[in-house]
DNA sequence: TAAGTATGTTAAG
DNA sequence: TTAACCTACTTAC
């Protein structure tokens, strides 16, 4: 489930589990096995995590990058790994366990000074202490973009996906289709907030929850949704579905590729 | 057995 | 705008 929450969590997870101490590294796949063989042996010394992009950090070894695209995965297990099951690109394994990589978009060991250059051209992550949303803004307050497609350019917000975007955009009521430079200072800071409290909300759960109290099912009398992505949400994969607020049918269309879903009834600003 | 789907990104046309 | 890619799982035939 990768969006933003979930590589935080990996981050987290990973110097948890293997911090300070040599781990064995390897890729039973085969794919990442020279640069398996190099780490092999060495300190995890720290981890970092910018949007959708987790670094493991072996001092001057360099850092592992890893991004899960649309489908990759971590498992992690106790004790000593079993036989790999499938294709696993990247397995570490330590005093405290194994996690296993498999599916990875990217799992590649990089410079100091690579980690630099990808975190130059990423915009400012929700999930990172401290951040600063100005430039997100520069860049929304003059685009002719719709704020849909704003939201999920990773130059000008890191981390938020299909699910937060979606998600957001429903819980301040804004229309995914209006134009970022229309969007008001007071709307852009909300989504920011907004969106800063859910990603942390998703990261501590290890699912992406959006739905208000007053709007659960237990609150609205009726039975739970059931969907494999695993939280509960107001329009996400919910096409045709009626809207849990206002009860029109969820819409859904496809812009840039990717699914787009949103409530007429709720989103008019 | 094949086809379709997915919370993503890049590069080619 | 389209295709390609990384993998596992579900559904259709």
């Amino acid at each position: 489930m990768p969006e933003g929450h979930t590589i935080h969590r990996l981050a987290a997870e990973h110097l948890r589990v293997f911090g300070g101490r040599a781990v064995r590294a390897s890729s039973p796949q085969g794919r990442f096995a020279a640069s398996a063989a190099l780490l092999d042996g060495r300190v995890l010394e720290q981890t970092d995590a910018h949007g959708k992009h987790l670094f493991l950090g072996f001092g001057e070894s360099g850092w592992i990058h890893v991004h899960l695209g649309l489908y990759g995965t971590v498992a992690f297990g106790d004790g000593p790994a079993p036989e790999p099951v499938g294709a696993v690109r990247l397995r570490l394994e330590g005093d405290g366990g194994h996690a296993d990589l498999r599916g990875p978009a990217a799992c590649e060991l990089i410079t100091a000074a690579e980690k630099d250059a990808l975190h130059a051209r990423l915009g400012p992550d929700p999930l990172r202490p401290d951040e600063d949303p100005q430039p997100a803004w520069q860049r929304v307050s003059r685009s002719r973009t719709s704020i849909a497609a704003l939201l999920m350019d990773q130059k000008v917000l890191a981390g938020v996906g299909n699910v937060y975007r979606a998600e957001v955009l429903f819980r301040l009521g804004i229309s995914p289709h209006r134009a970022g430079r229309d969007l008001t200072r007071a709307e852009w800071d909300a989504l920011w907030s907004d969106l800063v409290g859910l990603m942390h909300l998703g990261a501590a759960a290890g699912r992406i929850d959006t739905v208000r109290p007053e709007h659960t099912p237990e609150a609205m009398g009726r039975p739970p949704r059931v969907d494999d992505h695993g939280g509960e949400v107001y329009v996400y994969r919910r096409s045709g579905m009626p809207c849990l607020v206002c009860r029109q049918p969820v819409r859904t269309e496809t812009l840039a590729a990717r699914n787009l879903f949103w409530c007429a009834g709720c989103q008019q600003r």
